[in-house]
DNA sequence: TGAGATATTAACTTATCGTTAACTCGGGTC
DNA sequence: GACCCGAGTTAACGATAAGTTAATATCTCA
């Protein structure tokens, strides 16, 4: 995920802090929501579905704690990750934090580059989290999950051999590009293996028994390609 | 989580600390192993997958920082917490540390209760999250409790032994996800054990013999899947 | 230390997958 | 229409991955 496809909120009721953190943030691409109490900050999360929270803990109208537990329970926000600030030697507990739902803490004053990295060490987690479902192909009628190693055809799960399900992965990767042999054979079969030549179109009549006719299109002389 | 089940890596090149962090370590009850150098320390925190790491930075073979960030890609062990040690005046900058995953730093020398404390406020955070989850994974038919280390089938409990239990784990910690043998390998047998071609089909197979054979399916030239 | 449990290996079987070979089909060209 | 070429089709064969079993090694714990 890019810096820019990333969402955070930043929450603390002095304007200075929410400035010069803003604009440390912003400068490395990540869009950028403010609010400046927990009531705010509990409103925005809901709407905007932020992937990073930095929590400032003392805030009037609502503090942080309170803030991270509400915002624990809204929907669809399960897998944001939430940090405190504190100022140094403020004397909320860390426990109470975690308690809350903290996944860290962040204590004020702190400088631009460790703030970056933590923040960056924090998104290490999301980044991981997305990985896990990001590999999989979407189209009408056929899903391809790479982890999963499945197809799905019109909701109907289906297992494919390696090699014809590396075969249609490969072509649907880029719908509508073709494909030649050649590069077929290398990406499938590897660097220098000798297969004769039809080895390919059995394999594409395989799947096209499996998947149906409709998704692989021959291009005499050309390749294959994938189309939707 | 009772301190007795917290396990702990503690990793540096100088005998001397991991003896006298080691014994203050094992007088409050948590369960200590020690390594002293970054490859040893990846391959341990692999095997016994600590809930908490201790690392040296500098150190001969590879050093703390890139042994962090190898560690930070091992499977299951995502949510493992990672604190640097470093000797006050080390020109390591904290930003390195960061960067590669850590959660915290300590300076040595540090006096036994800063250090009590310190591991103390960093396992509180793992507290919090497997009070969530209890680590335990719930599926139809099949409860998998990795803190107490038994699993239940249709409401019948059963015991495992050891590798058979973590093959299951790792496998069912991510459902639907095809492991390879490789991944498999290092996972639950560490990273370079060498063991023969059919050991994992072996322990599969003994696995579905207590289990059932529906959980665990086989995705030929691939690896293994966890299903409910 | 020794018994019982657990892990690994070796040798063999089975099933599936990948490839080939031989044949067919169809469109384009002379 | 005869010929050619690229692709489709089919079944059969061989390779390879996984399953199975029993024997052996290793670990664990009293």
């Amino acid at each position: 995920m890019k810096n820019e496809s990333i969402k955070i909120l930043l929450v603390d009721d002095e304007p200075d802090i929410l400035e010069i953190v803003g604009y440390h943030l912003k400068k490395e691409g990540y869009q950028i929501s403010l609010a400046s109490n927990g009531i705010e900050a509990v409103n925005k999360a809901q709407k905007i579905k932020p992937h990073l929270i930095l929590l400032d803990i003392m805030m009037p109208e609502m503090d942080g704690i309170e803030a991270c537990e509400k915002i624990r329970d809204l929907e669809g926000l399960e897998d944001v990750v939430i940090a405190f600030f504190t100022a140094r030697g403020e004397d909320y507990s860390q426990v109470a934090g975690f308690d809350a739902g903290a996944d860290d803490y962040i204590t004020k004053p702190v400088k631009p580059k460790v703030l970056m990295s933590k923040v960056k060490g924090l998104l290490r987690r999301l980044k991981k989290k997305d990985m896990k479902s990001e590999n999989e192909l979407v189209f009408e009628g056929i899903k391809i999950n790479r982890d999963q190693y499945y197809v799905e055809i019109d909701g109907k799960q289906i297992t494919l051999p390696r090699k014809e399900f590396e075969l249609l992965s490969l072509l649907a990767s880029t719908p509508n590009k073709v494909f030649n042999r050649e590069i077929i054979l290398k990406t499938v079969w590897g660097q220098d293996v000798i297969v004769g030549g039809r080895t390919i179109d059995v394999h594409v009549r395989k799947l096209r028994e499996k998947i149906g006719d409709d998704y692989i299109k021959t291009i005499k002389g050309v390749g294959y390609k994938f189309v939707v």
